[in-house]
DNA sequence: ACCGTAGTACGAGAGCTGTCAAACTACGAG
DNA sequence: CTCGTAGTTTGACAGCTCTCGTACTACGGT
């Protein structure tokens, strides 16, 4: 929101794909490993960009790294710099314009199945 | 080998898994493979049961036997036999139990997504 | 009884995936 | 400048996935 738009010197760059290049394969590929449907739930529950370190998953960082960049390259987060700190954030209404409706009911059944595993 | 062992009485039997055994990582999973992801789409077209003979996919037999078993073993489709031939159809309502709205929504981002890259 | 059609089983191979450990880079605070 | 924190890179490894070809089984028709 605030200005700096110039990323402030951080030349670490982030690939990411074009709202053309994003293949549903690809999307479904990505939420199909549990780490990262958990990552991309919680994102979606913050409704904000989160760092990397908020997340406190059972892997190693270069673990983490790896999802992350699964994430971010077919599409479904955004990525970038802030300080020492690698923001992320959903896609949301890349996601939407592109397949309406996929990412809410993928979110709603994963809260589903959670609830239904955990909760029950 | 041996054959001895079972064999059920009637014709062979498939292995379905029950409506609370199908996790939402392994639907994604099955539906994140361009072929199954096809198979599916011509399935919903279809309303009805098909056989596996009836697609004309660009694999060999013995690679259509094994897309067919991830989309059964992960709950998409229920498969049964018919003489010699196997059907195969969606399982629309359990899913739709399970997930609202998931099939639908990756059904209709299937479809918009061949538009835009097919339909020019 | 035979044959053809529909699908299965069994290897097998190339390639991808999730994971780790260790060494490394980038940034901010003292 | 030095140090700690946050994340990256590289290499490795086991396991899975998609694909094939060949050999096999099951069923129905002639």
């Amino acid at each position: 929101m605030t200005p700096a738009t110039k990323s402030t010197g951080s030349s670490r760059t982030l690939e990411h794909p074009e709202l053309d290049e994003i293949r549903l394969e690809g999307v479904l590929h990505a939420l199909s490993d549990p780490m990262r449907l958990r990552i991309v739930t919680e994102l979606a529950a913050a409704e904000d960009e989160l760092a990397c370190s908020y997340f406190e998953l059972p892997v190693t960082k270069s673990t983490t790294t790896h999802h992350f960049r699964v994430l971010r390259e077919s599409g479904v987060i955004r990525q970038s710099y802030r300080g020492t700190a690698k923001m992320s954030g959903l896609r949301r209404d890349d996601l939407d314009a592109l397949f309406p409706g996929l990412l809410d009911s993928v979110l709603g059944a994963a809260a589903r199945q959670a609830g239904r595993l955990g909760g029950a």
